[in-house]
DNA sequence: TGAACGAAGCTAACACAGTTAGCCGACGTC
DNA sequence: GACGTCGGCTAACTGTGTTAGCTTCGTTCA
């Protein structure tokens, strides 16, 4: 369960159009993220997208493919890495956490708010990202609960639902004393 | 600061709409609420909308006062049940979040997720509503960690995006320890 | 009493969203 | 050489928020 698993294969055409989305949607936000925006980055007319992905759900889930193994990646190796670095297990993965999150806002998003296509994601891939969780807490219940406390803080970091201007290192920092 | 901001004025049929509103909004999701549907189930054309509301935002703003309110009072009165209750103030706080939450996914969802609208919300309503994880921690850092557990429990619970079937209770408890 | 005016409805229309139908050329295969 | 699939195209449909411009009704004021 440790080595990341395998995305799903695609032909190069359809990797170029996740590809050219991924940078639409980091370069210009989720809104900017059309089928017709989309296919004229990639230099074809909307409809012809629809010859590699059968739905913009698809076309999202593939990018989500992608948010999670970039997340997945960044725990699994601040949690697997040793004492070498600072804190414990849980000061480490919520410092990951945090950083993996806002330096690709809105994939992150596409990743983790809203409903899962899990049809159409590689197997274990999910479980396999959110297995840092546990493996920092020891246990399922209060891995949820990490995970809840994360999730909640990048996400209403991102949608500034703080009140505005308010330094958030201090919440960061109570969330880990108290979980550690 | 403890007793609830009164919502913005609105006329009859601003606030018939925003009623309308509300009950698509809870019986058949987020995704019903257009225009279009609201001007219906109102009894006009969607354009004539615009005789009361400048944009749709300006419609989910209203709504958003009313979710606030709902959820700020049932905090407010969580935290400050006294002993008669089982538990101290962060379980009675979290257990009120959970239940007002579920109560009203659709509403819950407009009122905490995405950008937030504050110039057309009435002033001192969002601080209200937040002044219960406050009042139940006595520390604005562990506040905010606290309100970042609980919305990311609740919104990763309306997402369906923990393992599918897994009882979520003991998460709570886990996050109530940790935070008590 | 009548003129003026604002509030609140209407229809028509626009731009843009995802998506479908149907056509067509290039390419590989029997 | 025929055939079929792959991957592009244009045209078009439905549904979205929104705007412009017209009308109608009730109130107000000279």
């Amino acid at each position: 369960m440790t080595v990341a698993p395998a995305l799903t294969e695609r032909s190069t055409r359809a990797a170029e159009i996740v590809s050219v989305g991924r940078r639409i949607l980091e370069e210009e936000g989720a809104d900017a993220l059309t089928m017709r925006r989309l296919a004229a980055a990639v230099g074809m007319q909307a409809p012809s997208l629809y010859k590699h992905f059968g739905t913009k759900r698809a076309v999202e889930a593939a990018l989500i493919e992608h948010g999670l193994l970039e997340l997945g990646t960044a725990l699994h190796t601040a949690v697997s890495g040793g004492a070498r670095r600072g804190g414990g297990p849980v000061r480490r993965l919520l410092t990951a956490y945090r950083a993996a999150a806002l330096a690709n806002p809105a994939l992150y998003r596409l990743a983790t708010a809203g409903p899962l296509p899990r049809e159409d994601l590689a197997p274990g891939l999910e479980d396999w990202a959110g297995e840092p969780f546990f493996l920092a807490t020891g246990d399922p219940s209060r891995a949820q609960a990490l995970f809840a406390f994360a999730h909640g803080m990048v996400v209403l970091e991102l949608d500034d639902r703080f009140m505005p201007g308010s330094d958030l290192r201090p919440a960061w920092e109570a969330g880990t004393r108290v979980f550690a």
